[in-house]
DNA sequence: TATTCAATTGAATAATTGCTCAATCGTTAA
DNA sequence: TTAACGATTGAGCAATTATTCAATTGAATA
């Protein structure tokens, strides 16, 4: 079954695949969630952080250094990171420590990379 | 060890950790092709494109109908996807029938609808 | 207290992006 | 051949975004 129904201008093709479909995608907010985790690790300069902070508790500082970037520019996406609960900072003095807030987090990037590399 | 040389406009504060941290991240490449896939299901509508093809096959018509867009739209962002190698076509008179073309996009996007739900 | 400095914040700018609209392509059928 | 239609493409627009610059905050220290 599933026959084409050659009337796309008037309505749905193939009715009961659609149908199917739009039961995975019924979750609109799920959906939406979702996205916002691609988009937050969508920027290279993003990525590195998380993929730096993996490894080691660091610093602005340490991170500005490490992406030659301005302390600010490093200080703005540190906030984007952390409204998405990816990273977390405890103070110390005038430093912010940051390091990983989600364990996820880790596996999501080691999937993506196995696309890659296919 | 590592202790903080406070002097960040000079220079580094923790080497040892920005050393370490700077193994993490120094395949620039795969980082940089990474972020272009998590890029690709940053945006809903890809995304939803995406869920709705590892359930079914479907034409441009039904993917436009399902999600009330123009078919103009879903074309333009299933060459993105084609592009990224996330989605095929065969072409059937007509109609163009689009497919995944990656099986592990679905355990990617598995693993963020799992941040999601924290 | 006054100064220093890491960090944060807001405004501004350049670049990117998702969609619409209009035109075109390619295949089917009259 | 012509007409019809699903799909594709390019231009253009509105919205978003990554970075810089300048100003500010807050903690340590002179």
């Amino acid at each position: 079954m599933t026959k084409p129904i050659p009337v796309c201008k008037i309505g749905i093709v193939h009715k009961d695949r659609v149908k199917s479909a739009q039961s995975a995608i019924k979750n609109e907010k799920n959906i939406f969630d979702a996205s916002e985790i691609f988009k937050i690790l969508s920027d290279p300069t993003r990525l590195k952080i998380v993929m730096a902070l993996a490894k080691e508790e660091l610093c602005v500082c340490d991170i500005a250094a490490l992406l030659n970037l301005t302390e600010s520019a490093i200080s703005h996406q540190l906030r984007l990171l952390k409204n998405s609960r990816i990273v977390k900072h405890r103070r110390d003095g005038k430093m912010a420590y940051y390091t990983l807030d989600d364990e996820h987090i880790e596996d999501l990037i080691k999937a993506a990379l196995r696309h890659t590399s296919e």
